[in-house]
DNA sequence: CCAGTGATGGGACTTGGTCTCATCGACCCT
DNA sequence: AGGGTCGATGAGACCAAGTCCCATCACTGG
């Protein structure tokens, strides 16, 4: 087995998506994804604490959203900080290029319960650290959760429109417009 | 080992809440947790899909929610709809004799990430339930979705409190309350 | 008293995940 | 060129979760 070969998790994540597609995620070994990328199950375990991470393992999304919330202008209000921060989101992460590797992936999430759970986690996780971050800006406790939660909200509806979109626009103004119909909705009472 | 006595799962879900006290998730097996119920590996598994499980059995809360956004008076705003099937819920499982027991349980979950990680994919899947089940109200499915986000953080709220308090108020009332106030902070905008 | 039924026990087996140690390859330094 | 160092990898033992199949026991009804 050839060693010293660049990009071991980057190789072990594509063998995986490949081989989630083919066989399903729970019909798929660690050991079977190692030997597709040349390795070996150590070596998988070394670069993701399990298996179910080689499909969350790019990037820290959390982070730029945090950020983006942060160095938001001062004055706006809650969700316009967030939807800056999507903006953000969008021009780092959900590229033109990657989005028909986004729409495999999810495709693959979505038909696994294992999978749907982490990514559960992960949401619920960064619900909490954007409100966090809103309240660090000074907007009160309470607004902040909200606010976030509509952020995410935002955010499901604009990544499923992207994914979906036959015609490829961009994230961020589909992320603007579902704002502003999340916030219709969330007015109208 | 003495057969036929009555009431196995609860006996496995009474033994594993303690000994997750005691020694912490993680370091508690699924035999040891069958063994202070005096029955095996085997039988715990008849009863729970896997071990995270074993604290989620008790009652099916999104059947009673979805039925109390059901059977809410029709012409209520969504979030009204909302609250009463909290208030529903609040009454059936949500009871003053299982405070104590909840929040031990809730102390173990926090404590764990594999546990919150199943509680957030139950909260997606209940969320979206309670979504679906506005929609099928008439309520247009935006402003389902918001109502359903809402309806969550109230929940979390609400439940919070409930355990945090020395004062031993309702579930129902601090469901209301916290309602309010979050329908006051996704309004100021 | 016996047969049937349902809950339980027992144990083999696969896989995810951890841990430790050996090994290899590249690079550096002289 | 050659030896030493260091980081990445391989190998394999090991444990626990979860699956499966079959034996066994207790209770029931005839």
């Amino acid at each position: 087995m050839a060693r010293w070969q660049p990009d071991a998790p980057e190789r072990l994540a594509a063998a995986a998506l490949d081989l989630f597609e083919e066989h399903g995620y729970e019909n798929t070994t660690v050991i079977e994804i190692a030997e597709r990328a040349g390795l070996t199950k150590s070596t998988f375990f070394r670069y993701f604490p399990d298996k179910r991470e080689v499909l969350f393992g790019a990037g820290t999304v959390t982070g730029l959203l945090v950020e983006g919330i942060a160095s938001a202008p001062s004055v706006a209000d809650p969700l316009d900080a967030v939807a800056d921060a999507l903006d953000a989101l969008g021009r780092t992460f959900f590229t033109a290029d990657r989005r028909e590797f986004s729409g495999r992936r999810q495709a693959v999430l979505n038909a696994n319960t294992e999978l749907r759970e982490r990514e559960a986690l992960k949401r619920v996780d960064l619900t909490a650290s954007m409100g966090e971050a809103l309240n660090r800006r000074g907007v009160p406790s309470l607004t902040a959760r909200v606010a976030a939660k509509l952020g995410t909200l935002v955010w499901e509806i604009a990544f499923d429109q992207w994914i979906d979109t036959n015609n490829s626009e961009d994230f961020g103004p589909l992320a603007r417009q579902a704002l502003a119909e999340v916030r219709a909705a969330a007015a109208v009472r």
